[in-house]
DNA sequence: TAGTGGTCTAGACCACTTC
DNA sequence: AAGTGGTCTAGACCACTAA
């Protein structure tokens, strides 16, 4: 049944996502586009797009004048750094059961890293909700909020600070998360860290320290997250791009 | 002047990323893509798919309905961790001026974790090359590639280690890179590996574990490089994608 | 309501791989 | 030479934003 929403693409991305899992194609090859375009019933622009983001994704490769071919070795590419929404998808991507606690929500004055990145006056009360994200009881990825209270439209605490906090912002501070930007920062997790994230002080450990804006590209929120390594493990592919 | 080789694409993309740098639209925003197209003599599509890549390398957004924008956060961004290829190219992107020297040229037998990899035995002969990437003096990158020997198609060593990896291969080896897959892995610096970043043992670092492949998706290579924290930071847009 | 970006089509030609 | 993916075109319609 062709419908819109999802999209063409995003549909034949699936079905032919499913096919892969389901080791549908002989020796891993897949069918030429104009073949898939036919079977398919759409363009064969519409079969590039879904085939481009499969790419992109490492779960198969081109080859011009040879064809397209599944890329076992991609496979273990849980999911696209850049395409990380929230940490519940994100572990779940990874076959987790992911669940939420909220470890603190508390006032605070702003301090001047955070002032810098929001736009703020060092001093400016922000909202600090950090929270961690576990498997079957098993921290994976503390993460530590800042939201500058001026944006508030209801006053907060309200207690449900363990939803998302792009849906946490939409709804108490009326602000649609765009996107993030965000610096991956090498660290050694000190006491307070490592005894959230239930590891040894020293361990080393991947951060995120991003900044959210809304659609307007203003900043409204900060946040820092660190990873457990031993459970969740970031991979993408390189390759050569442009000439 | 229209050509082939450079792309259509890509000359798009360079001539607005220079109109970018240079401040030549108004208020940071991006004339329609109609506009574009007609401006410049082609279809929307090619636009389109120039402005893609800009998206995606951070330098605008695009609002539906609304219009196209310079993402002035975003030029912060100096390259994509997807697009690196070579690490002198992104030390430039960085705006440093690169240099490589190479450290240690060896013959060791194969470790498990390399076999495992490039689907060797432990004890099959490995050639070992360790680097050094410089900016005026100053080490911002660490590597060391793992090639087996059995890939030469003439005796190794031959002095020549210095050129980029894709081409050592490519020269000695008779096998081109396609791509790599990598892993992003927190570490701290042991005591030989800072004293070669000329930084303090125990300064953590974020290293990439990765494995080379041609274009049959054969492992060719294993490399693990290390990267100066306070000199090449990585930067990336997070969004939602799909629904 | 006008104008923007988002999706999709059908078709042409090119570059490359394989036989 | 045949068949594949890569690039590009011209045009249609949809979804969304802003005045």
């Amino acid at each position: 049944m062709i419908t819109r929403n999802p999209s063409l693409t995003d549909q034949v991305t699936a079905h032919i996502k499913q096919l892969i899992s389901a080791d549908g194609f002989d020796d891993g090859r897949i069918p030429p586009e104009t073949d898939l375009a036919s079977d398919l019933g759409v363009s064969r622009t519409t079969i590039r797009d879904a085939l481009s983001r499969l790419e992109h994704e490492g779960a198969i490769y081109r080859r011009q004048g040879a064809g397209t071919f599944v890329n076992e070795h991609g496979l273990r590419i849980k999911s696209r750094l850049e395409n990380i929404w929230s940490y519940e998808e994100l572990l779940e991507n990874h076959g987790y059961e992911p669940s939420v606690r909220v470890l603190d929500v508390s006032q605070a004055p702003c301090d001047l890293a955070t002032a810098d990145a929001l736009g703020l006056e060092a001093g400016d009360p922000i909202l600090l909700v950090e929270k961690l994200f576990l498997e079957n009881e098993t921290p994976v990825v503390l993460t530590l909020n800042r939201i500058p209270v001026a944006n508030f439209t209801t006053p907060p605490p309200t207690g449900d600070e363990d939803i998302p906090v792009y849906a946490y912002l939409d709804t108490h501070c009326d602000r649609k998360l765009a996107y993030y930007l965000s610096e991956i920062v090498p660290v050694v997790l000190d006491t307070d860290q490592a005894g959230r994230l239930d590891v040894e002080p020293g361990t080393p450990a991947m951060s995120f320290d991003e900044v959210g804006y809304d659609k307007h590209n203003e900043p409204i929120v900060r946040a820092t997250s660190f990873f457990r390594d031993d459970l969740l493990r970031f991979r993408l592919i390189r390759k050569r791009m442009g000439t």
